[in-house]
DNA sequence: CAATATACTATGTAATGCAAGGTATACGGT
DNA sequence: ACCGTATACCTTGCATTACATAGTATATTG
């Protein structure tokens, strides 16, 4: 079947447009990580697979925006690289971004389960 | 506190960027509709406050794309409304967005859920 | 020492949600 | 009849952002 072959790829990245934001911070949360770890670590997830062309500049934006600090560390003699972690701005906001998250998923669930006349509408 | 009136509109706007099409689509699933009744019937939920310049290119797009169909009706002899509704394209569409986008809500779920080290890469 | 892998950076493009403004018609009040 | 408002749809231009592509630099490996 040739539904079964379906590329993903362009909707995954729509999709994606709205949330990586919120998953790179909650990629962050508890956790001090580089960007090619980090990148690694989300393609473990099937609609994860961003590239470091995404990354990069917005690991830059969030932190021009403060929600996560970068610092340069070498560790023994390898390649020093630039470890991210959230700041406190960055905490407060992971957690109104998932909530909000959470009520923009209620509403799309709801739209799903309830198909026909607008119940909300007509009454 | 300031923290409790905090602006969710742009944010909001940023994370309709990825599900808006699949929102329309089941917002028409089972029911035709015209361009305003359907902005209306979106308005009601919270993290769906978009505007008419946001919904009427939509409409147009999924028109061009054969996910839906749209045909001018006269009620009486009031205005004469266009109504959309989905092709059958749209129908198979329609399902094939939804299971991608649970899947999507399944892994940010999982980083939401599993903060710290990341368990699926350090063994 | 070339080839590959790692790690980060930079540039240009395409998609798309939205604000703002436009057109046209119907309806209610005075 | 007239004016203001509501309804209904459309258009233009902008800002954001995910991405492809390419580039730089340094280890590591055969």
């Amino acid at each position: 079947m040739i539904k079964d072959t379906i590329k993903h790829e362009k909707w995954d990245s729509q999709l994606r447009k709205g949330s990586l934001e919120l998953v790179v911070l909650a990629s962050l949360n508890g956790r001090q990580a580089y960007g090619l770890e980090l990148l690694k670590s989300l393609q473990q997830l099937p609609t994860m697979q961003l590239s470091e062309g995404t990354l990069y500049p917005l690991l830059d934006r969030l932190k021009r925006e403060g929600l996560i600090a970068a610092e340069w560390y070498q560790e023994g003699d390898s390649r020093p690289r630039k470890y991210f972690q959230l700041t406190d701005e960055g905490q407060i906001k992971l957690a109104a971004l998932t909530d909000r998250w959470r009520q923009s998923v209620a509403d799309i669930e709801y739209l799903l389960d309830h198909p026909g006349p607008d119940p909300l509408f007509e009454e």
